[in-house]
DNA sequence: AGCACA
């Protein structure tokens, strides 16, 4: 009567708490797993769609009896496990705990982080990108930036299904020859899920857009053609201006806080905003001042020296092609000095323009997968059911035909946060101190007034040192 | 239907 030797006794193994499942479902849910396991203990992990069909999974109980019980079960029920209807054979794992690898971008969500492999950025348009996602479902925003994994773009869909199926369609595939230009053979797109929600697109450009926004300012300076590099007295190129730099640590043997930057950097000129963050190994930072020409001077001033003496924390400056960042008002490795109290941010509500620079979201994750600093990037409130996508209202500039794009922003923007707001190129607006001072400073620099804030607590002062 | 891969 009793068949003592099932197939699926063959291969019999030690008793774990993590268990293989497999014949699942297609794309079986992580919640349909969690209700047949629950019966028998606590679920402290899973994980999902492994194996190339996809169709098997690991639970993981809080107690190795609890797998046992849900083994155990199933072996002498006449029963089977069953996910809708199906099957499930379980067995136990031959590993003792789940390492969860979920990576943030397998977490499904509206907006997608395609990267464009084997392509110079000028070679995909917006316009291309936003043709190919279109098949899929309503495209709300797209942000395009360049990072070291290559060509990158954020696209963000109405919702994670819509999403998910553009993910699904076009993962691993090259965009149609056709919308290619002629020297481009293929380029293939690599898709993960990014963490953002609502992206924050500031200007429609050549990098980025908001479709869901036609009265949004066209970014003057983001405009193809208009970025042209510098070219220096020698004939060299250089990299075009910005008023933020981008700093990178070298010999970090102290930490850098962002207060100690702050002291640093303010050397030259008001500084709006910090960012420190890791990239390839090192730490870097962004350093956001109102205008170019403070940005230009603290470069000259600072390229080569190190915050602590004996050739520490040596600072290599270059500018970055950000001119506003979305940075978390007040964090460990973030600053916005533009927002006066930051206290007053926990009780804004998102998508209301309860701050003068509501804009500046005080939820904005500004990292994303440890690099993403794109100023075009930043999660907003979720949008209310049902309605468009809210885009800032603060943003939302009113259709002021004839007037120059950036000025209009401004003018949409509180007055006491116009340095803050005032997007690249325009003119700088007098900035006291910003200009002058620097040269002075960096003869008489500010180490002889640092205190606690940073850099004594290491038990020497910042100094800089070729 | 038979063990994850960043």
């Amino acid at each position: 009567m009793s068949t003592s030797s099932q197939p699926q006794f063959r291969y019999t193994q030690t008793p774990s708490k993590v268990l293989h499942l497999r014949n699942l479902p297609w794309e079986c849910a992580e919640e349909e797993l969690v209700e047949l396991c629950k019966p028998f203990g606590k679920i402290v992990n899973t994980k999902c769609n492994v194996g190339a069909n996809r169709n098997q999974a690991f639970v993981e109980f809080a107690d190795l009896n609890q797998a046992i019980s849900m083994v155990s079960y199933y072996a002498s029920s006449s029963e089977p496990a069953q996910i809708r209807g199906k099957t499930v054979y379980i067995q136990y794992s031959n590993r003792h705990e789940i390492v969860n690898n979920k990576s943030p971008g397998d977490t499904p969500g509206n907006v997608l982080l395609v990267t464009i492999e084997g392509v110079e950025p000028n070679d995909v348009t917006i316009e291309t990108i936003h043709l190919v996602f279109s098949a899929f479902g309503f495209v709300h925003k797209i942000a395009t930036f360049e990072k070291a994994a290559g060509f990158q773009a954020l696209i963000q869909f109405t919702d994670a299904e819509t999403a998910s199926s553009a993910r699904n369609a076009l993962d691993g595939r090259s965009i149609p020859r056709y919308l290619l230009p002629d020297h481009v053979t293929s380029c293939y797109l690599r898709i993960s899920y990014s963490a953002h929600t609502d992206l924050n697109i500031k200007f429609q450009s050549h990098r980025s857009r908001d479709y869901t926004n036609p009265y949004l300012p066209v970014n003057p300076t983001a405009m193809e053609g208009l970025l042209q590099p510098v070219v220096g007295p020698d004939g060299k190129k250089q990299e075009p201006q910005s008023n933020v730099l981008r700093a990178s640590i070298e010999n970090m043997q102290y930490a850098v806080t962002v207060d100690v930057l702050h002291k640093v950097f303010s050397a030259f000129g008001t500084v709006q905003k910090i960012a420190i963050f890791e990239k390839n190994g090192g730490t870097q930072a962004l350093i956001q001042y109102p205008d170019v020409t403070t940005a230009a001077v603290a470069k000259e001033s600072l390229e080569g020296h190190c915050i602590y003496d004996g050739g520490y924390c040596k600072l290599h400056l270059s500018y970055s092609r950000h001119t506003d960042l979305n940075v978390k008002a007040y964090s460990d490795k973030s600053r916005d000095y533009t927002i006066s109290d930051p206290s007053l941010l926990a009780t804004q509500v998102p998508g209301l323009p309860a701050a003068p620079n509501a804009w500046q979201n005080p939820q904005g994750v500004p990292v994303h997968h440890g690099t993403d600093y794109s100023a075009s990037a930043a999660i907003q409130g979720q949008p209310p059911a049902g309605q468009v996508p809210a885009w800032d209202p603060n943003f939302q500039a009113r259709p002021t035909y004839g007037s120059v794009p950036g000025q209009t922003y401004q003018s949409l923007t509180a007055p006491t946060y116009v340095n803050a707001a005032r997007p690249a190129g325009s003119s700088p607006l007098s900035q006291p101190g910003a200009s002058s001072m620097p040269m002075q400073q960096q003869q008489q620099p500010p180490w002889a007034n640092v205190r606690q804030g940073g850099a004594a607590v290491l038990g020497r002062p910042p100094y800089y040192s070729r």
